[in-house]
RNA sequence: GGACAGGUGGGUGAGCGGUUGAAACCGCCGGUCUCGAAAACCGGUAUGCCCGCAAGGGCAUCGAGGGUUCGAAUCCCUCCCUGUCCGCCA
């Protein structure tokens, strides 16, 4: 959510640095929220004013009405009037409120002002191989890992099948990431629910703005998770955690679901552009003045896997017109994957900086006694499952159609080697 | 799905319709005592919004919304949630 004070007191900055996301109606929209928020303003303090007067006039005809057992009619009737005024004033003021809400809820966070006005490499690892070689869905085929056909009949395309070996791949695969997390990492392991309340998806910014590309249950109006993100993060919503036991970090393997609204027609082969796949997320909490600290170290736990998995990568960091609604900065993870000869992103680590927090009522207790804070929420990809699958098997495919597995991973697959 | 019970501050838990933001206890913070600690004792401990440079002041909040009333945590209605039992069931 938007600060709603940090847009009364600065509202040139704020509106520059939602300027650079590049969405030319958010200047319309932060007009009308300016002029809600100042009719709000005046008439809470025209209302409280009123109820103060309330207030002491009941306090004093507490006395008169205990002494004479009752109020004299004139004053019952002026304080009737007074009480109806209120009232008016009150719905008026609610609609206000409401409205504005509704509003705020479609304002994104804006970016970090060390967010770039064009996508960033900021760094790579491992040596691309040359492009070429077979993409990943005619890998899998041959292995018999892979069957799409199958999960179109099922659900309808983007709904891939994995098999055999294939299905061990990404068992191994999700395994390995966990331990790597809670052992390596120090990350606190959840399984949350898969379906959440609108108002948790309200909390990380998916709603209300990005209904379309949810799939939701319509008897009880509850969302499939497009991304642990959403029942991780919300885990402390309207909570006051202790500030001493910060930063701290939750990862989860969930499946994601998407239904992809907007994209059409966009990576339909294979494994690059699906409606359910799997992924471990990490989720990190911490104090507002950690978090630029925090994705540093966030990121590497992502980039943790890629290295182990021996999966070439690049870190880009996305422009202001490329961010997340609820992302203050990110860097993308690019997998390289020479069959498709693409850069594929296997991992978005954001900060939200107190964007969530706010939306989803999170804070801390910096130490006993203190006030209250809004606190930072970050997440990374840890990593995403279709995509990195890919990568490997066109990475580490070998010239006879095997693919070799990585060290790191041969024991949560159990073989060294697809054949 | 059916029948009950209940939702109060960081936690547990009291609260005749009228100085109740709300007892008590726990926790937490500070102090006394102690070589130090524990215990004991004393004091302090909610959040949000608004005005103000500040000191300070005002308003709101007892699940949410609406209603009754001069006045609601307290009465009424609706909704949400939680718990227990029954039914169904991996």
């Amino acid at each position: 959510m938007i600060d709603l004070k940090l847009l009364r007191a600065s509202p040139a900055q704020v509106r520059a640095a939602l300027a650079r996301r590049g969405d030319s109606s958010l200047t319309r929209l932060l007009d009308e929220i300016e002029a809600l928020d100042m009719k709000r303003r005046t008439l809470t303090a025209q209302l409280d004013q009123l109820k103060a007067e309330r207030n002491d006039a009941a306090r004093a005809d507490a006395l008169v009405a205990k002494a004479q057992g009752g109020l004299p009619e004139a004053t019952a009737v002026a304080r009737r009037k007074l009480g109806e005024r209120i009232t008016a004033l009150e719905s008026e003021l609610r609609q206000i409120e409401t409205t504005l809400e509704a509003k705020a809820l479609f304002v994104p966070n804006p970016p970090l002002p060390e967010v770039p006005e064009e996508p960033t490499i900021l760094r790579s690892w491992g040596t691309p191989a040359a492009k070429g070689g077979k993409p990943h869905w005619e890998i899998a085929e041959r292995l018999g890992i892979l069957d799409l056909p199958r999960g179109a009949k099922l659900s309808g395309s983007g709904f891939p099948v994995l098999v055999g070996a294939g299905a061990r791949l990404a068992r191994g695969l999700i395994n390995f990431m966990l331990e790597l997390h809670t052992r390596e990492h120090g990350y606190v392991e959840v399984e949350p629910p898969l379906l959440v309340r609108r108002e948790v998806m309200i909390g990380t910014g998916q709603l209300p703005k990005f209904e379309d590309d949810a799939y939701r249950t319509a008897t009880d109006d509850l969302f499939l998770v497009p991304t642990a993100e959403v029942p991780v993060t919300n885990l402390h919503r309207d909570e006051i955690l202790d500030g001493r036991t910060l930063p701290m970090g939750y990862v989860a393997y969930t499946p994601c679901f998407r239904r992809e609204a907007g994209a059409a027609g966009k990576d339909t082969r294979g494994l690059l552009r699906v409606h359910q796949f799997d992924k471990v997320e990490l989720v990190r909490f911490c104090r507002a003045s950690d978090s630029p600290v925090q994705h540093e170290t966030l990121t590497g736990h992502a980039e943790t896997v890629l290295q182990q998995l021996e999966l070439p990568y690049r870190v880009v960091v996305l422009p202001a017109n490329d961010l997340g609604f609820a992302g203050a900065k990110t860097y993308d993870l690019e997998a390289w994957a020479p069959g498709v000869g693409q850069w594929l992103e296997v991992s978005s680590s954001s900060t939200f900086t107190d964007y969530q927090a706010r939306r989803a009522n999170i804070r801390c207790r910096p130490r006993p006694g203190e006030k209250p804070e809004f606190v930072h929420t970050l997440n990374a990809s840890g990593v995403a499952l279709p995509r990195t699958i890919a990568a490997l098997l066109e990475t580490h495919q070998q010239p006879d159609g095997s693919v070799t597995i990585p060290p790191a991973l041969v024991p949560y697959v159990g073989t060294d080697r697809l054949a």
